[in-house]
DNA sequence: CGTCAGGTAGCCA
DNA sequence: TGGCTACCTGAC
């Protein structure tokens, strides 16, 4: 086991934010996957103690070399904003894998948090290796072109989506996603929609929460609706236009603005 | 037991 | 470009 004193994070609401779906709580620990990997890992006050992993890994992973402090500075543009941040304190983007992310993201359309996590639980139960930290049990999330067998694939029960993140697995590599961290983020965003399955929503998770866009603002429905109520009103605005309108106020890290808005809306009705 | 969902593709004006 | 609608299926 190894230990880690973190300043303004919170594990809890880092994991439970909804940006990524392979975290289970038993105990007292959270067991996360993460590709091949199997994180177990609690906080206790400042510190984090943690199996699975190293040192690198956890801090490049839970974002802890990014100055949040100075980020909430600067999206904190309204009592909003001032009310979202202080709310949740210490939540931090993940740098997940970006197949890894972009799969999941490809199974969230029009479905729920327990479904998708079905869905990515059951792709890596048909597809991934068995891995255990402790007596936690659990399986590895396939490669690029490892997702290779419709029916093992339907048994995941993706729907329609599945025949997306099929011809996704077929037709991708790593280095391809990777090659979009060098590129202005629009064109890496045209890159990512010419995906099957992957439009602007789908596209700005995959920015957002694997490639280190902190300007992407994906605008799903819970999004859609706080952010007209907040900045336009109440009136029906177009999703694109409220990305100008986040890119505009709050700037270069308006994807933590985002994730952020997204725990506030969807925690005051839960 | 219906309704509707963390959207997107395809089609048409 | 902008406005439909069908789409799988299981949470609620």
């Amino acid at each position: 086991m190894a230990k880690l004193k973190t300043d303004c994070f919170n594990l809890e609401y880092t994991l439970e934010c909804g940006q990524i779906f392979r975290v289970n709580k038993q105990d007292g620990w959270y067991y996360v996957n993460a590709m091949d990997k199997l994180i177990k890992i609690r906080q206790n006050g400042d510190t984090i103690e943690y199996f699975g992993a190293n040192k690198p890994f956890i801090t490049n992973f839970f974002s802890l070399d990014v100055p949040l402090k100075k980020i909430i500075k600067e999206i904190n543009r309204d009592d909003n904003m001032k009310l979202a941040t202080k709310e949740y304190e210490g939540l931090r983007l993940i740098r997940q894998h970006p197949w890894e992310c972009l799969v999941s993201f490809i199974f969230s359309a029009a479905s729920n948090i327990p479904r998708i996590k079905s869905c990515v639980d059951g792709v890596s139960k048909y597809f991934g290796k068995k891995i255990t930290v402790g007596d936690f049990e659990s399986y590895t999330f396939p490669g690029c072109g490892e997702i290779n067998d419709t029916q093992k694939l339907e048994k995941a029960r993706p729907g329609f989506r599945g025949k997306y993140v099929y011809e996704a697995s077929a037709s991708i590599n790593e280095n391809h996603l990777e090659s979009l961290r060098s590129m202005p983020y629009e064109e890496a965003k045209n890159v990512l929609k010419e995906i099957k399955g992957v439009a602007d929503k789908v596209a700005d998770c995959v920015l957002l929460f694997s490639l280190d866009f902190m300007e992407a603002f994906p605008v799903d429905t819970w999004i859609n609706r706080i952010m007209q109520e907040l900045y336009f009103e109440n009136n029906p605005v177009p999703k694109k236009e409220i990305r100008t309108f986040a890119d505009e106020y709050f700037g270069r890290y308006a994807g933590y603005a985002q994730q952020y808005l997204f725990m506030h809306a969807r925690n005051r009705t839960k």
